[in-house]
Order: C-alpha cells, then sequence, then structure tokens
DNA sequence: AAATGATGCAACCGCGTTCAC
DNA sequence: CGTGAACGCGGTTGCATCATT
C-alpha cells in the first residue's frame, strides 16, 4: 500500500508544457499567487494537470528573473565549494546563486560541472548507485573532489581557473593567493580547509552550518551505513574518536582503492591511483584539522 | 545520408517534512 | 497529540538535439 495520489493520475496531462499553458499560468501566478494551494490551482484556471507539476513547472522556468545555463566561474566555485561541504542539498545551493533554481544546478552539476572537475573516473561511479558499506555516490563524489585537490598533478590543482576565490555573498574567500601555492602538505591543508569554505557557510534564512562534517558524514556512512545527515548531529565526533580508536578499520579501506580497482574498468585514474596511505593522510590532515 | 551513441535538460516520482485541524 | 493533506526536495527518467562513425 502506497501513499494516496495527489491527484487524478488519469485526467491530468503529462510530459512537456505548451505555450498556451504556460501562459495560463504565468497570468494567474502574476495576479494571485498560488492562494497557498498548488493542488487545487490547476483546476481554479482550467489546467490539466497535477498541482506539483504546476508548481515545478513556476518555479523552475516561469518564475520571473530566472536564469538559464551559462554559469559563470563564480557560479561553478560556489557550486564546488558548498558541494564538497554539505554535498548533493540543491535547492540550498542554488539559495546562494541568485536567479538559478535547484533542478538547474543539479543537472549543470551531474552534467558539466563534475566532469569538469573529476574528469572520466566519475563514470565507474555512476554506475553504481549504491556502493559497498552504504557509501553513496555523493559521499564518494565528495571524497573524489577533496583527492582531486590534494593530488598537485590533478587537473584542479594545475588548472587556476578552476581555483575558487572571492565570492559574492558573504561566503569566506579561498584560496588568497593561489599563485604561490606549492605541493606541501602543510599548506595544503591550510587551502583544503580555506577551500572548504572556513568551517561555516551562509544558508538560506541566514543560518551558518558548519560544513566540514564532511569525514564524520563518511566515517557514518561507512561504519554504520547511514545516508549523509543534514545539520551537525550531537554524537558525530564521538563516533569520529571510535573511528580514531579502531585502528584496524582504516584498513577496512583498502576496498577503496583495490576493490573498486578490480570492479572499474573504466576508471583508472583518480581511484586506481589512490592509495590506502592517501586516505589516511588526509583523513589525519582533518584529524590535525579538528585538533581531536 | 543514415545509424548509432552521447549529452543536456525538462519533467516526473516517491518520500520525508511541515502544517492545519 | 495524532492524523492526513500538501509541500518541498533529491533522484531518476525520457526525449530532443548534437556529434561521431
Amino acid at each position: 500500500m502506497g501513499r494516496a495520489p495527489c491527484c487524478d493520475k488519469a485526467n491530468v496531462k503529462k510530459g512537456p508544457w505548451s505555450p498556451e499553458e504556460d501562459v495560463k499560468l504565468k497570468t494567474y501566478m502574476e495576479k494571485y499567487g498560488t492562494r497557498g494551494n498548488w493542488i487545487a490551482l490547476p483546476q481554479k484556471i482550467g489546467l490539466k494537470r497535477c498541482g506539483k507539476s504546476c508548481r515545478l513547472r513556476w518555479l523552475n522556468y516561469l518564475r520571473p528573473n530566472i536564469k538559464h545555463g551559462g554559469f559563470s566561474e563564480e557560479e561553478d566555485n560556489i557550486i564546488c565549494n558548498l558541494y564538497m561541504s554539505i554535498g548533493s542539498r540543491w535547492s540550498i545551493i542554488a539559495a546562494q546563486l541568485p536567479g538559478r533554481t535547484d533542478n538547474d544546478v543539479k543537472n549543470y552539476w551531474n552534467t558539466k560541472l563534475k566532469k569538469k572537475l573529476l574528469g572520466r573516473q566519475v563514470k565507474g561511479a555512476d554506475e553504481h548507485n549504491q556502493f559497498p558499506h552504504g557509501l553513496t555516490n555523493s559521499a564518494l563524489e565528495r571524497l573524489q573532489l577533496h583527492i582531486q585537490l590534494q593530488n598537485p598533478f590533478s587537473n584542479f590543482y594545475n588548472n587556476p581557473t578552476l581555483w575558487p576565490k572571492v565570492n559574492q555573498n558573504g561566503m569566506q574567500s579561498v584560496l588568497k593567493n593561489p599563485g604561490d601555492f606549492h605541493y606541501q602538505p602543510a599548506q595544503q591543508d591550510n587551502h583544503l580547509d580555506n577551500l572548504m569554505g572556513s568551517k561555516t557557510v551562509a544558508m538560506a534564512g541566514g543560518m551558518v552550518e558548519p560544513v566540514s562534517n564532511f569525514k564524520a558524514e563518511l566515517v557514518d556512512e561507512l561504519l554504520e551505513g547511514k545516508a549523509c545527515s543534514h545539520a551537525p548531529r550531537e554524537g558525530q565526533m564521538a563516533q569520529l574518536d571510535s573511528f580514531n580508536e579502531m585502528n584496524g578499520s582504516k584498513d577496512s579501506m583498502v576496498w577503496w582503492s583495490n576493490g573498486f580497482d578490480a570492479k572499474s574498468s573504466v576508471s583508472s585514474n583518480c581511484w586506481g591511483s589512490t592509495s590506502v596511505l592517501q586516505f589516511n593522510e588526509m583523513f589525519q590532515d582533518y584529524e590535525l584539522g579538528y585538533n581531536v
């Protein structure tokens, strides 16, 4: 038994919107708004559409000041920063980009930006929705991004145009002097730390959320098979402590390099060459950063 | 020129959350 | 406080278009 459908599926039109439908919806919305009820709206204006469909059409396409395509480097940087920090929470990411919708940002990430930053190896991940130990795609991609950022030979480090810069929305500036960057682990940590948004990020509604929960989330997923949580939770650091005490558990990450290598004939660069040592170094970097 | 594959994007679906009663 | 309806979000799908063979 599933939930009751939100509308009569047999009597609603699906698929692309016609210009006439757009005009009807836009005219009504500009005049009256939803009147607090999307479900009732299509009937009011004589549209054979589901209320959810109307809402989506309005929010993603008809709403004033919507921008489509043509993402700037600045926007790329913001998306990259936030994706690494908070994962696939597209509505929050889109809220940082005036005129962008969550759907647009999501599509842009999945079709272009991900490839631009990670290269071909993402294809391997795409072929498996769920990884061993319950690690999600999102977490893996974020991990890959971190590895890319730590790898001095990666496209990201070698291409200054991809480096995040000062942004507009009150978020912290990053890579203050990217030009004098050299491959030195300690310095790298600082840059990575900066890149993570210096611990906080402006959230919709003026909230501030710590963003360096990445490790805790991964540990969470690895050890307990949980999905990434949204807000930092009590107990995350305790879990991290437990993780640190379980030296043997880190060895279980061997599958990340070996297992993936054996499984994926597609990816040969990032994952194939990533050693357990790198993971340990990365996590140690974070431990230093956390001072735990 | 036709066939095939890759890509981009709009729209749909299902589920968790919120809110009114 | 419990329940059900509506909302909002993220994942996924389907189709049109472009690129390659």
